[in-house]
DNA sequence: AAAAACTTTGCGGGTTCCCGCAAAATGAAC
DNA sequence: GTTCATTTTGCGGGAACCCGCAAAGTTTTT
């Protein structure tokens, strides 16, 4: 039986290195279709079905996140292997948040030998196993330690990473000023941002909420993309005007 | 005469197209050295001469830019060719800031074609061209319009993304808090950030300080490197202290 | 069902950010 | 040297952020 396979990647050297690769693992026949874009990759799944897809997460445009977003929508079960050369806890959180339980998936880098990468394409679409790279710092099952954001903090953390205010957060999800205020001092914490150091005279050298955001940019807690996808969800759920 | 050029390339994909391109350039004989990170290349450049560099920009651990920092460091006039697929006007900045006058430079896509690549070295390479591909978004004669960031604003900007308060950039840059205010109105103002939307109590939606960098993110007029560097750049200048 | 842990919430005070008003200083152009 | 443009600067007021204190509500564990 004939696997249809979706390759979403920019690079052209990857591509190519992916499509010769596949016909050699052991998943049998192969049907190989190619996608140099997150949205030409969008308009393929609309149109056609595809077994299994290999998903690039930065890309220019659509990341791998919204394509995966895409695929899962038409089938929950598609198994998909994101493959990348960025182990962002970010991409990670994201591809957490728009997965299926149903879904099995992987995550690996694109550092990882030829030999690891056939033996996880294996695993996660013909055994239907989930595998994530180690070097992709994030759990799933979480608070795995409780050094680590909850969910609830991560969801406030981008919403002040994208701009908004206490009071915008506030009304954006329901709860009051104080309760976000509250969020934001656990994200503090567990970014160590607990005490900050004064100048001579006394003044802060360092302000909490920007901070945070830089550390979590730098821990690759949060990205460029991960921020657009803030963005456009603020935006579906009718509060673009906040952005203005 | 023989070229002696070093490639600093992560991906092994691409490291495997250069060395097999470059010798089929009009450079005439070539000896070609790589190194996979940011840390090899430097340690190689203190300890041996090469005559030209390929560069990749975004790399784990120290980036293109800290690594062009330390070739020109030892020669001011080596020619470097910045191969990446990151079109950020912060790297660009970042080049821009640590190249000499005497220096020449190119900055291409790894999305543009093999015969322009191979151009592209020769022009830089062999008749000491800048070519800077005009995807990336930064012109070097500057302000070429007013709606760009000075460099003072950018370095502003770069400041206060990093977490310091007003104060702390005013110490650090030995001005004055007001100014320091004033030039943020100004990366204000030219990120379209003058009016702020609000609420329907009447507070406002937004802050403007993390939109900014919000904008200026997503905008890759900065990114995670560049704060990694201004963060190393505040140790060096005996500042560190300010993140502790 | 009860107890413990976690999250939410209101109030109020202190700090930092933001900006207007106005003037001085510096640099560029003539 | 003079004029003009740009940048810097001080003062003060309003808004947003940050946090302590304390209590209520919700969820989890026993």
């Amino acid at each position: 039986m004939t696997s249809h396979i979706l390759i979403v990647e920019d690079d052209e050297l990857h591509r190519r290195f992916l499509r010769d690769m596949l016909p050699e693992s052991d998943l049998g026949e192969v049907d190989v279709t190619e996608a140099q874009s997150g949205e030409e990759a969008i308009n393929l799944i609309k149109s056609r079905h595809f077994d299994n897809v290999v998903l690039d997460l930065q890309m220019p445009g659509k990341s791998g996140v919204d394509v995966a977003r895409a695929v899962w929508a038409k089938n929950s079960t598609t198994p998909i292997l994101f493959w990348s050369n960025h182990a962002d806890e970010a991409y990670a959180r994201g591809i957490y948040r728009v997965a299926p339980k149903e879904a099995n998936y992987g995550y690996l880098l694109k550092s990882t030998s030829s030999q690891r990468l056939k033996s996880t394409i294996s695993g996660v679409f013909r055994d239907g196993q989930t595998i994530v790279d180690r070097a992709v710092n994030f759990t799933q099952h979480y608070p795995a330690n409780s050094a680590e954001l909850t969910i609830a903090e991560y969801e406030t953390l981008v919403d002040i990473a994208i701009g908004l205010t206490d009071h915008a957060v506030a009304e954006y999800r329901s709860m009051s000023v104080r309760s976000v205020q509250g969020r934001i001092k656990g994200i503090y914490e567990k970014l160590t941002l607990s005490d900050v150091s004064t100048l001579d005279g006394g003044a802060a050298a360092v302000n909490r909420r920007t901070r945070a955001i830089a550390l979590a940019l730098i821990g690759r807690k949060i990205n460029s993309k991960i921020l657009e996808m803030a963005e456009k969800d603020l935006r579906a759920r009718g509060k673009g005007h906040y952005l203005d």
